[in-house]
DNA sequence: CTTTAATAATGAATTATATTCATACATAAA
DNA sequence: TTTATGTATGAATATAATTCATTATTAAAG
């Protein structure tokens, strides 16, 4: 209103733009005079003309509606999918390897989409689901909450890493207890978190001699060449080393194994249309690869 | 609202700042979310989770409070006299004379009033007055307008200046038929608004042989000193080419030609405190020197 | 100088909007 | 399973905004 009236000068001419009775305006005009205790226009014979105060609260009326401008059209955006965030968080091991690849697919359909990786907080992803931190976790781990539903996404083969010449390489298949005297590496901690430990040996009740965290791949394949060392890896993380490297690998208990990965997401009705192809594409990609 | 919200992650809590009923902040959150289509908060049991829209509309909702407060701020400080605009007008040649001494005593006691002087509004300044554009003028001239009121500030007197060994040197004073066969230098036009034409040749019908306009004192002072032109001049203008120029001063009409200054300005009642006390500063100003 | 037309201001009536109240519903905690 | 706490909802109420009808003011027209 203050912006109409300082542009016309004139109340009955500001009120073709606002659709509203010259009374209408002028009661809001008065009242907010009133209110700030300043006049906003000086009342000269049948022209408002705008005070220094006025001026100060066009300037700022002015600021205020391009702002409203301004995020309303990003809402726009947002909700009609021209825009927005996609946050995910896994392990960030696992997603060097499909990363690129989803992404490619990912962003030609949906250029506006920023897509976030949070590989820190897979070890306790349920808060930051939660809070709305991220938007999805992908996980090998399920956790009862009635918020949260987990949708299947693929299984892989995990295998024990060993040096050429390690007792356990002519073996078809090793147990539990056969990591009862070995030093075993890790990704990190807690035990509960790597699949070795929750699936095979925290039920045989077997604590390896020793256990180290080391976060690299490259540095653990360093280590299981020496023969001291073993680890239990992904199969197609160990693959591209297989070749060039004096290392084999030995299949984890009878069946081998297998880890089931996860994504989970609120449990909610307007999750953004873009996520789901996102989850789409991931698990194509997986099978194919 | 939605700033509380999005800070509490909870109604009932949200609600304490508010002072309303969790009711009315459900209500106005169902609203506004229906009004822009989008969800500002996922329902996530019994917390509410920003979403990326609800980001959207907090961060504008943040940007027009802090715009709102900076706002009231500045205007409470316009209000209380802490800062403001004070814009006069009046012919340039003569604010040289006053307006230092003026802005010096002015300044000391309003530190955050900005004065402006405009000195291109003179001819015609009744429009600027009621548009707000200036606050006051300083003129000689009085305009009726019933929405305009002068007071008046000082009278001067104007004397002409002609070269030693013209003609009127040792006339005691000149009238008006004198001019008629004399260049005489104005300012500039209109003639109307030069005072010796509007208050002494118009009203006797007498038209010099030449009018010629020259904006600088420097530069008349220099050609009435070649003898063939001549100047009418505010006695305290010339005042200080007299001892070092060979130049003498002539009384216009018997009784000396007068000029009363005054200050207009609009008949309102909300004019600043500040108006006043420039006006006062001035008065005495000009009485005093 | 008077009349007319246009504009702003005002109070009461009306309409629209916001809030509360009384509940219902959902869910985490006990 | 019960209880406590938080959100949602519809109807009732309270508040705010707008219009309507009228008055006052003044520039323009006669």
């Amino acid at each position: 209103m203050i912006e109409s009236v300082a542009e016309e000068g004139n109340l009955t001419k500001a009120v073709r733009k606002l659709n509203v009775s010259p009374s209408a305006l002028s009661h809001q005009l008065k009242e907010i005079e009133q209110e700030l205790g300043v006049q906003l226009f000086d009342r000269i014979n049948k022209k408002l003309v705008i005070t220094d105060a006025g001026r100060v609260m066009l300037k700022s009326a002015q600021k205020i509606l391009t702002e409203l401008e301004v995020a309303e059209h990003e809402l726009t955006s947002l909700r009609d999918g021209d825009i927005g965030e996609l946050n995910i968080t896994t392990e960030c091991y696992t997603c060097y390897h499909w990363l690129p690849g989803v992404m490619k697919t990912f962003s030609r359909q949906f250029p506006g989409i920023n897509v976030n990786i949070h590989p820190d907080y897979t070890a306790d992803p349920i808060p930051y689901l939660l809070e709305g931190k991220v938007d999805g976790v992908l996980t090998s781990e399920v956790i009862k909450n009635n918020a949260i539903k987990y949708r299947e996404m693929f299984r892989d083969e995990l295998v024990a890493v060993v040096a050429q010449g390690h007792p356990w390489e002519d073996k078809p298949f090793v147990v539990a207890e056969d990591f009862a005297d070995q030093n075993v590496l890790i990704y990190s901690r807690p035990l509960e978190s790597v699949s070795l430990f929750r699936q095979v040996l925290i039920p045989a009740n077997v604590t390896p001699r020793k256990v180290t965290e080391i976060l690299l791949t490259e540095a653990q394949v360093e280590m299981v060449k020496t023969g001291s060392y073993v680890k239990v890896l992904a199969k197609w993380a160990v693959e591209p080393y297989l070749k060039t490297q004096p290392i084999v690998t030995v299949p984890v208990t009878k069946n081998g194994l297998h880890r089931t990965w996860y994504f989970a997401m609120l449990k909610k009705d307007n999750t953004a249309p873009y996520i789901d192809k996102f989850i789409k594409i991931l698990a194509r990609q997986m099978k194919s690869g």
